[in-house]
DNA sequence: AATGAATGAGTGTTCATTCAT
DNA sequence: TATGAATGAACACTCATTCAT
């Protein structure tokens, strides 16, 4: 069971061992021994790669938002229309989510607990993150598409909201279904509450 | 410090006492020691209540979800029109949380990392709340305020997505804002996604 | 299940109560609360009756083997010949067993352990009833039914032993099957080690 | 006091430990801290070498009894005679109980009160130990030294339970005299039962 | 780079017992 | 005679972390 063999070197070993066993049983019933044996060495070696759990905790996360700080540029290059990149922007978050919901999983129920979760390098980045919106907004009402009032912030707290609640739905379900169901409609509702009439 | 002449009997200073170190430190880092002597009992006396400290963090938001429960339907009653229902929906909820935030972040924070939260009562509960918010976008949708084709479901969705982002930010940030900030603008804002043109 | 209305005062609801429980899970097992429960009323009331729990695991053998003692002079009295007194003696004393194999659980398992049992009342009584045996076995060797160098002495520590051990043995195997089986070949070898030639 | 310099290794410090404050106290009344302060290491650190109390109390007897099964075929190599067998082997008994008295009141007075000892390695070790009897009694009867209608379970009943006896009064009464008091005579006298007349 | 061995500090929970009423 | 309420004192067991090798 131990991924000793896997590639990558040891300490991606010992976080992809981490994030397994965080997003299965929690952080706090996941000890420091069920991940060092999971990654196959010994738990005082997982010491010279980590400062200890609570590091490895917030480690995991904050690779994987760095990752797509840097996708989503290149992502939303070359799409005209502000409803565009806003629908581009949640298909593409999702699809990210999809493919890494272990990552998804730390963040968003086990980060939000920490008391430390503000002072992250984490929440730095997601607010990163999250600014593309206020941007995409801003270009809608420029434009046009969007009502000349449109509040950009106010617009992205609905964004935002209803984006995360399918999420973290999704996630507290277990991901038993798709994360795509109803998307396109729930898409097409919520835009209008932005579009210019 | 420990509220032992505070009005009412035991087992709500336990409660209460609970709560309040729940609320501040997190469920992990609160020691049943700690909240006993806030309550001014000895540890043993706590168990004379309660079954044990994750009993504790289970009951507390029982009881206030099942409080917001009775008095949510008392609270919709006579308000016409589905606009002014929802509107009542989202600043009775806002208003109640202002009033209890630390029940609230048990529920937000700490219960959903609970591997127990979905086969809680509070879970259950809580999806009744929400049971109401169908019928309210039923009924605008057959009254003509809203659209004819607006589906319900996907409408509670972006409703309950946004008014939790806009609770779970503002505990995240220590309640250090009014909850009401910028409410106005933002439910406004997202009503028109359900509006008939 | 509390034996509230069965006939017998307070204080032997509270014996047969803790008789059971300690029979059945073993002194260390059994607290205090489950005696008082079963014998139906509240734990501080039992320290009206008793004063404590050791108190009570002493005090139920003492009254059996009490008890015991009156009866076995009856017993014996009438008899004629040590080897018939003898074979008296042993299924006397197993009948006991068996109509009380309560009492005889916690004096043959439980209360030797007993740090204190040497000092107890039961000890004594016990060694008073196997002091008759003594007399039995002056007896046959002064009648010339037994061997005239015999040493009573020796031979009781033969008759106990295996009588002790046929008990110990039914209640280890929890009382399977009958404490009598075999009791007649065995006895009858065992008496030759006595017999005069 | 802690004997940390004593030779053999951790594990068997431990173990000594364990058989001493048992032996003394019993088995409930010692805690873990004071077993592992008397093997000079920390209680965690027993934790390394035994799953628990519990396991340490069944680990004791079980090696000691396993050394007695390898050692009594040896012991009754080359003698010849059932009566100088059983001799043999009473003597070799007592001898091996002498010489680890804190073993031997393990399982007299501690480990059959444990409600597990049934299903115990040392239960059916026990019952090997005991069955080179029935051979024994067996060989008696064939050899003509003992009786042509001899039954080997009812003559090792009074075996077993005259020798049992003797061991379990000697710890009781805390090995204050000598186990072999009277042996000589009590042998000789429990034989003559088995002798072919 | 790796680990066997060890531990300090905690942690929830139990339970016999007491006492005011 | 009875008890509801309370508690002091334990206690077995866990675990993140350290360090000599």
């Amino acid at each position: 069971m131990p991924n000793k063999n896997s590639k990558g070197n040891t300490k991606n070993r010992i976080i992809e061992s981490a994030k397994k066993l965080f997003a299965e049983q929690g952080y706090q019933k996941t000890t420091v021994m069920e991940i060092s044996k999971q990654a196959g060495l010994s738990e005082a070696a997982l010491y010279e790669y980590f400062q200890g759990k609570e590091d490895l905790l917030l480690t995991i996360p904050d690779l994987w938002v760095s990752e797509l700080i840097k996708d989503l540029k290149e992502q939303l290059f070359g799409i005209k229309g502000s409803f565009n990149k806003l629908r581009k922007f949640l298909w593409w978050y999702l699809r990210r989510i999809e493919e890494a919901p272990l990552d998804a999983k730390i963040v968003y129920l086990f980060l939000k607990t920490n008391a430390n979760f503000m002072d992250t390098e984490v929440y730095s980045n997601v607010k990163i993150l999250y600014s593309y919106l206020i941007d995409i907004f801003e270009e809608g009402r420029t434009s046009g598409e969007m009502k000349p009032d449109l509040n950009p912030y106010f617009a992205r707290t609905i964004f935002i909201g209803t984006m995360e609640h399918i999420v973290t739905r999704w996630l507290l379900k277990d991901m038993s279904y798709s994360l795509f169901d109803n998307l396109e409609d729930t898409f097409d509702l919520m835009v209008d509450a932005y579009r210019s009439k």
